[in-house]
DNA sequence: CTGGAACCTGACGCACGCGTTAGGTTCCGG
DNA sequence: CCGGAACCTAACGCGTGCGTCAGGTTCCAG
């Protein structure tokens, strides 16, 4: 069915290579050698040096797309490997994923705050402009600039930041 | 022509001189200077080249760092502001403004739910580490590697992708 | 008028996460 | 056994957003 080698009867766990690996990860080959030099996947090889993983290397890949999307950069990633590895027992190696995830978690909720904030201010703009729509359509750029029109609100930030006479050289300032 | 005026009177309001600028929009002097450079920032100049800036420009660089926290880059921000330009009425302007600001709201609301369900998995992570907490103190890591104590749930995906077996060489053994 | 702070224009550096040749080797179905 | 697909390493390139000299000029309080 699938492209993937002859596996499931082999019963030696998935042999996937690293354009099997790339095709089910949705990563570049590029990507897991990147990752594989920087000590974050493991590998093994073939007499002729090419790259065979288990099963266990999705999962992984899994985990490091996780990361990534949570703001972690490759190096951190790495960083927390060589801290599990440093660990001597167990519960200590625990007690350092656990730091770093909390301390990850309290980040990426204060980042969900900041983006609903942002999109209510986008919601905010939007409403905004639809004041704009019943602007004459002859209303010439410059005379207007975000619309001299009256609307029911103040312009929200994001549509002020738009104002003319900030670009190369503002008229002499007036209001 | 310039009014160049002495306002002193006016005070903190106009008339900015970069570290000024800097210091209030929390921006580095470098970074306003490639504003500039990039054609999303005007500045006056004193005969002798020195940038001053009125009120609006710290609007401008408010509406940037929003803009930026969404996820625009400066060359993006750099086409909206060209798109506007390259408008002839102010309603083509502002239909412009509409279009990226809605698509871009549709990726913000994206980025947070995909956010949320991180936020999610650090949680479940924690939670399950909790569990870790009773394990031997002695127990060794490579023997334990995310814990073969019982646990009451299934490790989760940023749990599993942390064992061992991935590193440098797996031992041919599959656990 | 003067001195030191602040500013100016290059220009190079860096961190990040890959993409993309280039040139050669290996694998595997037929 | 063969040929083309897939793989290998090495190395350079790129887009993003600045930091950081270096070497010189300007501004302004005193």
């Amino acid at each position: 069915m699938d492209t993937l080698v002859s596996i499931d009867e082999v019963g030696l766990g998935r042999r996937l290579r690293i354009g099997d690996l790339a095709r089910v990860s949705q990563k570049s080959a590029r990507a897991l050698r990147l990752y594989e030099g920087m000590g974050l996947l493991g590998s093994h090889r073939t007499v002729g040096g090419h790259r065979y993983y288990s099963e266990h290397a999705l999962t992984r890949l899994i985990w490091i797309d996780k990361l990534q999307a949570l703001g972690f950069s490759l190096p951190q990633i790495r960083e927390l490997l060589d801290a599990l590895q440093a660990a001597n027992t167990a519960p200590e190696a625990m007690n350092r994923i656990r730091e770093i995830y909390e301390e990850k978690l309290a980040e990426t909720r204060a980042q969900v705050e900041t983006l609903k904030t942002l999109a209510g201010e986008l919601e905010d703009s939007l409403r905004y402009l639809d004041g704009c729509q019943v602007c004459d359509p002859g209303h010439v750029l410059n005379a207007c600039a975000v619309c001299d029109q009256p609307h029911a609100v103040d312009p929200p930030t994001l549509i002020l930041g738009i104002h003319r006479h900030q670009n190369q050289s503002e008229g002499s300032g007036d209001s």
